[in-house]
DNA sequence: ATTCGGGTGTTAGTCCGCTAACATCCGAAT
DNA sequence: ATTCGGATGTTAGCGGACTAACACCCGAAT
């Protein structure tokens, strides 16, 4: 049995890259699915798509989007080389449909499987099924981070918790660590991820840079100071 | 193999009921755990607790929330009879915490199983394994439908959209479906599912009952007319 | 019968995030 | 060198969500 505490003493990204290579390299011994390129901007799948297969990305990356009737899109999260996408298909009615855009942010290469050979393929191996599991844990965490980043209304709290949660998600660790990291992100991406303008997004981050809780500049990378951070938001 | 697809034909509200089937009575023919007894009110977890078990609720109801710093609480998710409870300890480093509350909100029943007697029992049952799988997908794609709800700041839509999904999850039918369906919920209950103020709601739902998209009294039920409201939030 | 408590209804005033618009800075392409 | 586009910076004004406070209704408990 593969279990995240085995391979996840350390952080998150340890089992999730774990999970990335058994699931990434198991079909491709098969020959299962079919390669498909997307270029810059297009999309995987739209709302209206059904929902009857799953992506291995292999290079590239994806986000996942939401779009309201006023074409806001809101970012919902991105997938990187490695990681499967559309895993919703598990547990949703056959023929139900995506209701959100895939979308390809750079030059993207991927494996498209369908439901159905995917589920064959599970069944001959269990230890995929395994880190399957773990990939849905996972996901599933990350969500309700994400919801709850979203509950917060306040701009200062919410786009601290989102800096927070994504240097610990993606962040590159600067210098000797644990403290600031860095972070390849616009405001304008941030601001799509916590649901907020633009412009007040460059506003709040401004002002957390007063702080000192973050760094950045014109072309400076986003330097993000975990603890002062989390003590900032810890003391509201 | 079990897939949702098998089984949900028909809806989410189907495959929940299998799998809780399945994770419920499997722990149950090995004696394994301990039944422990909450009293309305209580807690299950605190966030300072450590994430090193999981729960089967036999009786009774449970609400995990978020708690600000303010004491505001949010609630992230309630768990019935039958369901599992937390489960994110597969993907969480070893003596991580739960970072939020588990809060009986009836006189609640739980077996309680350490992480690893769970994995053990895993390894050699496949079934509540895929089960399992079936059960993190469905709260994925709840969690990610809750984040996109929060993604709404417009009292509106985001309480019509809470509506339908709520609805949708644990709605009764009522008389001949589809259209309205019956929840039992009071607005403050409403208030901390959508992070917004009790009298907001109440304003907000008052201006939904003058449209015809749900109805209500003060001990009249809840009925929500599904396809108003579906239609109300698209055209806007 | 009275009290109590939980749910719903209502409002005034404040605060804050959004829109819209425009300015600046910088690298890349030609 | 110039143009262009993308990113950051800034502001005025507006709309809307929140706080706080209070009123009402009703069932349950005593």
């Amino acid at each position: 049995m593969v279990t995240a505490n085995q391979f996840c003493a350390e952080d998150h990204r340890t089992c999730q890259t774990l999970t990335e290579m058994t699931l990434h390299h198991l079909p491709g011994t098969k020959n299962l699915g079919r390669l498909r390129n997307y270029c810059k901007g297009s999309d995987i799948w739209r709302p209206e798509d059904q929902s009857d297969r799953v992506y291995f990305v292999q290079r590239g990356e994806v986000a996942i989007l939401f779009g309201d009737a006023q074409g806001h899109e809101v970012i919902l999260r991105k997938v990187g080389a490695g990681q499967l996408l559309g895993e919703l298909c598990f547990c949703v009615p056959e023929h139900s449909l995506r209701e959100t855009f895939a979308r390809a942010n750079l030059e993207t290469q991927a494996l498209e499987v369908k439901y159905s050979e995917f589920v064959n393929h599970l069944q001959d191996d269990n230890l995929a099924l395994q880190s399957l599991l773990i990939t849905f844990c996972t996901r599933l965490a990350e969500a309700e981070r994400r919801a709850e980043i979203l509950m917060y209304r306040g701009a200062d709290e919410r786009l601290s918790r989102l800096l927070l949660q994504l240097a610990e998600m993606r962040g590159h660790p600067h210098k000797a660590s644990p403290g600031p990291v860095m972070l390849h992100i616009s405001h304008d991406e941030l601001a799509q991820t916590a649901a907020m303008s633009r412009a007040h997004v460059t506003v709040t981050m401004g002002r957390l840079r007063e702080l000192g809780l973050v760094s950045y500049g014109r072309n400076k990378p986003l330097i993000v100071n975990m603890p002062h951070l989390a003590a900032y938001i810890h003391r509201r």
